[in-house]
DNA sequence: TAATTATATGAACATATGCTCATATAAGAT
DNA sequence: ATCTTATATGAGCATATGTTCATATAATTA
């Protein structure tokens, strides 16, 4: 193939697709997306489910809110987390059912 | 939904796939991997294509054999790399994709 | 053989990351 | 109003990460 005829990504792509799989590269943060692709939590239900610290949790959901793959919703004193980005979600089950069945 | 009916996920799968996704989370891996999957390169054409060090795609070409995304050959006194995972490299150009096309 | 070209790799360094700890904020309960 | 429960967040710290620099290894050429 002729250099001319690379393909290459721009730069903004690959900054949003770097950002999208770093989100990914941490087991902690799989861990909270993965439960969240089940069902809506609150922030204490995520620490006991996982077994995790509230501040741990609190500061992934943070990251994880920051680039719009979780939404949340108050509820009394409690906030709710769920999943709100379903095509990168569907990234996250793909690798999974590839880890799981080679 | 009732504690007991999470899925939870393995430490076995939640490592492997964080590790995958810990391959996507660097830009210039995806570059690299990118490239990759359009044709198969030395590494000095990697290098030059795009604009880094021999020393660092060296390192980062490393990195990617080691947990077999890449594989390689020798022609000459020179290393032809290309992709060593169809599947891994779907889920990187859904992303693109969805990067590009959102 | 000596020089050149291509690649690999260890050490060092600056930056990024993920956690804990302490504390702040906010809503419900008493 | 006060106490409790739930969550958010800044600071600090230990570890991980990605690059450069110097050097080693390997194949080709003169």
């Amino acid at each position: 193939m002729r250099e001319e005829e690379h393909r290459l990504l721009s730069a903004g792509t690959v900054e949003n697709v770097s950002l999208i799989f770093k989100a990914f590269s941490d087991p902690t943060r799989i861990r909270i997306l993965y439960l969240l692709s089940q069902e809506e939590c609150s922030v204490n239900h995520v620490s006991e489910v996982l077994d995790m610290s509230q501040s741990a949790v609190s500061h992934q959901l943070s990251y994880l809110r920051n680039i719009r793959l979780v939404k949340y919703k108050r509820e009394g004193n409690a906030m709710l987390y769920s999943c709100d980005d379903s095509h990168v979600i569907s990234l996250l089950k793909q690798a999974i059912d590839h880890s799981e069945h080679p």
